[in-house]
DNA sequence: AAAGACTGTGGCAATCATGCCATAGTACCT
DNA sequence: AGGTACTATGGCATGATTGCCACAGTCTTT
């Protein structure tokens, strides 16, 4: 009736010893069919399932992982918990969502009381814990495996999955200029981030490829959220020769953009193309649909989760960006003739 | 070096029993300043920081409560989550986000066997899980304390935290039909959400009272999503007297409309209204910014935790909503009252 | 002055599943 | 037959903390 049994009253009911149950249940190899057989009926018969507390305690793994973040992004965050999730369901391993302050002098120290309490076997980081100091050197000091999620730098002595950000931006950006952008403005992300920085030299080397110079009128400041996109178009939209596209480091400050637009009377894509990043649900909601480049975030989540389980040394692992292209983004209003077109 | 350090290494460099390290890791009140004083100091230096296993093992708290939910709107889940762990983190406990799957056939016993692990000494439950059956049997049978995030049923033997769902439908029908809707159309929220009910009987009921017939027509099954709202937006606008407003349920299903409107070049709010629900992030987002009902989503989840943790009996709390005027609703189009008035 | 109620501290059992070591039986090889 | 290598199972100590009981001193009450 209460929370009882335990792994004795299997043992008895099964006629086998304590240990025997032990070891149905970490599948060790040395059990008969015929004793395996025997305990999970008992088990299913007590609704047995072994206290996590108890299994920590006797000094082997504890099942557990932590996933610790500092990401005000919901679809985002969403997706990399999904992710995990899912990886870790798979793996029988619990999950444990743990939000921290990277900006908090004490971060390091909170990680630590965290680690040392709950006993986490291993840990995921993502963006922009995975390029927190303190956060880094407690794990290290600790000797808790972990894999970060977009990563600043690729760490020695960690596995990490990624995708090319600064390529992807290029991209981006280079399909602009392919079909008729000349003036193309940037909204930088959070300066936490260090992915922020690589899209913007992505932006700046596809610029810079083919002549075009890059003007800091055109790069404004940004913190992925929807109120520094408004405050950043609302800034280019002032100058003297305002841009023909924007290309926003998220799809939240792209959709600051639309929202200007829509404000003042501008057509989107006609009189202003616009263009994301992340290609979160959000893209797909807003009018019109962006254009944007797919991170595949929930498959960066998962793998990190395969990378922490695998046996595997050291690795980093790229995964693939891909140009999604929707009706945010157009060749330039020109009046005059030249309908440059591409695909 | 290691992750070392137990309670007794405190003991001996403190000069003092370990059974009075417990006692100043619980804050038992007989413990003298000076003793107190020279334990706190040993832990500091060591490091220190109790492990849960083993606190759970000797049989006290845990200090882990659980969050069990079923909901795929990221905005709300993350807002359910902060209000949780905001309150749980002053509290000192530690959070679980436990994912399941109502539908699942099994979800009691899995529900069972997370609590039989983990030791959780409460649980929280959001929408939908509110109203499932099999966990609602488990969780009572194994004696745990658990509060309900916007419940179906004031169930007695647990505490619940909601809102009015069927007062507010019916305020937000109730303001359409003053600035002279009469043709209002509504898009129901999944039906697993006991509130989607609620909602829709706010809508009939404010219709009733001016003397609308409820024209079935009008009401359109969905659930939740923006693709539902496209789709129920497609066929409202496909009747012969199409809505010259359209309440959905939820903000995202409001973007569906919103999206839809776009894409026929219809005019929100000109030529057709627009009202959500919950007041997500998403309807400042998007474009009308949407007339929606603040529910005030976080509060709720905080409030949730406070009864959870609160010694008090069983107790039902209503917090208020509140209607949010923005842009995507306006008076009908319609300078003379063409087509007679319905009924 | 003695009894009783606090205050502050210590000792030991209990919690539950696993790790290591031991045991016993079987199969195979030389 | 003896040695080696598996297979299958059992026994007992271990891990970190708290609950319960015990004890010694101090303060209050009658």
């Amino acid at each position: 009736m209460n929370t009882r049994s335990n792994i004795r009253d299997v043992a008895k009911l099964a006629g086998v010893a304590v240990k025997t149950v032990s070891r149905v249940l970490n599948n060790h190899p040395y059990v008969s069919a015929e004793t395996k057989a025997k305990v999970d009926a008992a088990m299913a018969e007590l609704r047995f399932s072994p206290s996590i507390a108890a299994r920590i305690l006797a000094g082997t793994k504890s099942g557990q992982i932590a996933l610790i973040y500092d990401n005000h992004s919901p679809y985002y965050m969403h997706q990399i918990m999904q992710g995990c999730w899912d990886r870790c369901h798979e793996e029988g391993m619990r999950l444990i969502a743990q939000p921290v302050d990277v900006s908090d002098p004490d971060v390091g120290e909170q990680v630590r009381g965290m680690v040392r309490q709950t006993h986490v076997d291993g840990a995921i980081l993502s963006s922009p814990v995975t390029d927190c100091g303190p956060v880094l050197n407690v794990l290290e000091a600790m000797n808790i495996p972990f894999v970060r999620i977009s990563p600043g730098t690729n760490h020695a002595l960690t596995s990490s999955v990624f995708m090319d950000d600064m390529q992807a931006a290029d991209d981006m950006t280079t399909h602009l200029i392919n079909i008729g952008h000349r003036r193309i403005a940037f909204i930088k992300g959070h300066a936490n981030h260090m992915a922020s920085a690589e899209r913007q030299a992505g932006y700046e080397r596809a610029l810079s490829r083919v002549g075009i110079s890059v003007d800091p009128e055109l790069i404004a400041e940004g913190h992925f959220d929807f109120e520094s996109g408004v405050a950043a178009t609302e800034q280019f939209l002032s100058l003297k020769y305002p841009p023909t596209a924007v290309f926003a480091s998220n799809d939240d400050m792209a959709s600051g953009v639309l929202a200007v637009a829509h404000r003042r009377g501008i057509q989107v894509p006609e009189q202003l193309s616009v263009a994301g990043f992340d290609d979160t649900t959000l893209a797909r909601v807003v009018w019109p649909p962006l254009t944007t480049v797919r991170q595949p975030v929930r498959d960066l989540a998962s793998t990190a989760a395969d990378l922490l389980f695998g046996e595997g040394g050291i690795e980093h692992r790229r995964l693939p960006h891909e140009l999604i292209s929707r009706e945010s983004v157009a060749p330039p209003y020109s009046p005059s003739v030249k309908k440059s077109k591409n695909t």
